[in-house]
DNA sequence: CGAAGTTAGTGTCTTTTCTACACTATGTCA
DNA sequence: TGACATAGTGTAGAAAAGACACTAACTTCG
């Protein structure tokens, strides 16, 4: 092995959102050892020796919310020496998107999960406030130039609830008309000639990601 | 300490990046020890317990380059388990720009150290071509949204010089007008009214960054 | 001393993109 | 059938981006 000095703890970390009640919502664990015993942080934990990060940030996301193949990227490496009162421990944080569709059990029942607001968090342990503010910077600043908020909706969907994901995200509202200006040239995205009937109102075009897509730069 | 199995070399590399004859080169250092004895690496190394990664990363571009206060950013992580032949190594890599200006020596008649064009790598050890592609990628991004480039400068600067910084980056040619229309109305640079005379042909206006700014996203 | 060579520097028009803005359509329910 | 709620649509002005060619200033050489 390589010299020594270099032998630290390595773990992942993922804040994975999602979007209910016109929230953008992170997942939250609580933890039962030392440190912060009690207090809610990200899903993660140290990698095993023979897992790629990616992979184990996926097994992460998949055993607290049991989803898989949903949108995962890395985000950030975390070195501070004093971030874990226990040692030295490089985190490499990754974020994920999950349609809330997908969350059958939304954690409810569960007082060792929640989905808290991003906009109202609770004190979290070691930095991992830094790490959603990180993710929410990102996940915001790649909503004008790629298709990603594609990756936070089911199978069919509305040009409204689609609205409605980037304005919770961006915290401001967007004009409609340029909206769908905009998002009715995509070439992901097809009307799939269904209508979406709901409450005492006019039915809304449902639409779908024709090819089952990856998150793509479109500009 | 933390959980066994999760013990890991960390490392960080450095991809150093500079412009000389109108070439993107990455500093490159000859190895010595095994693995990949005698190949062409990025420079780089394990990290201590006690620092932190970016002080790390800062550390070993001194002492490659004796340069210091460079922009220095962090790239990705690696962390794949078959990277690194002697076991388990994570490379936090980071990726600098460093203006020719500042480099003294230009590691000329150091045989152990290189300043290796892009588009011409040897063949480099573990997974460091795809770090400097990487790196070379995010460097190209940013040019089109902010002003990283100036990274690349010197104290003064002719807006021919910038456009060939561009040029070089993008691996196309500028439109000179239309280069100039743009660059001039950034609030970050300033005519000093100094003129560059070089070759037989009319002198050019030196130009300066107006605060020894870092970079600042712009669009 | 002027002609040739070399790089610096400049403006306009067209196309595209972005932004602001208000009304009609279609359903439900009382 | 009228009130209500959300879906859906187009245009005009402003700003940004892109294409494009000539003159200016210096040096050198004949």
């Amino acid at each position: 092995m390589v010299a020594d000095g270099a032998m630290t703890g390595l773990a992942t970390d993922v804040v994975v959102f999602t979007i209910r009640d016109q929230c953008l919502r992170v997942l939250l664990v609580r933890r039962s050892g030392e440190p912060f015993a009690g207090h809610w942080a990200l899903p993660g934990g140290m990698v095993p020796a023979d897992e790629a990060l990616d992979d184990c940030a996926s097994r992460m996301l998949g055993e607290k919310t049991g989803v898989r193949g949903v949108y995962l990227e890395q985000l950030y490496s975390f070195g501070e020496p004093g971030r874990d009162p226990r040692g030295r421990v490089v985190s490499v944080a990754y974020y994920a998107l999950v349609p809330p569709e997908r969350l059958a059990r939304f954690a409810d029942g569960d007082d060792q999960l929640a989905w808290m607001p991003t906009e109202a968090l609770p004190e979290l342990a070691f930095d991992h406030r830094h790490i959603v503010e990180l993710a929410h910077r990102r996940l915001a600043a790649k909503l004008d130039y790629s298709n990603i908020a594609l990756q936070f909706m089911g199978e069919r969907f509305t040009l409204s609830e689609l609205q409605s994901v980037y304005e919770t995200i961006l915290g401001e509202p967007l004009d409609k008309r340029n909206f769908r200006k905009r998002v009715r040239n995509l070439p992901c995205i097809e009307d799939t000639g269904e209508w979406f009937r709901a409450g005492k109102h006019r039915p809304a075009r449902l639409f779908r990601v024709t090819r089952s897509d990856r998150v793509e730069i479109i500009k």
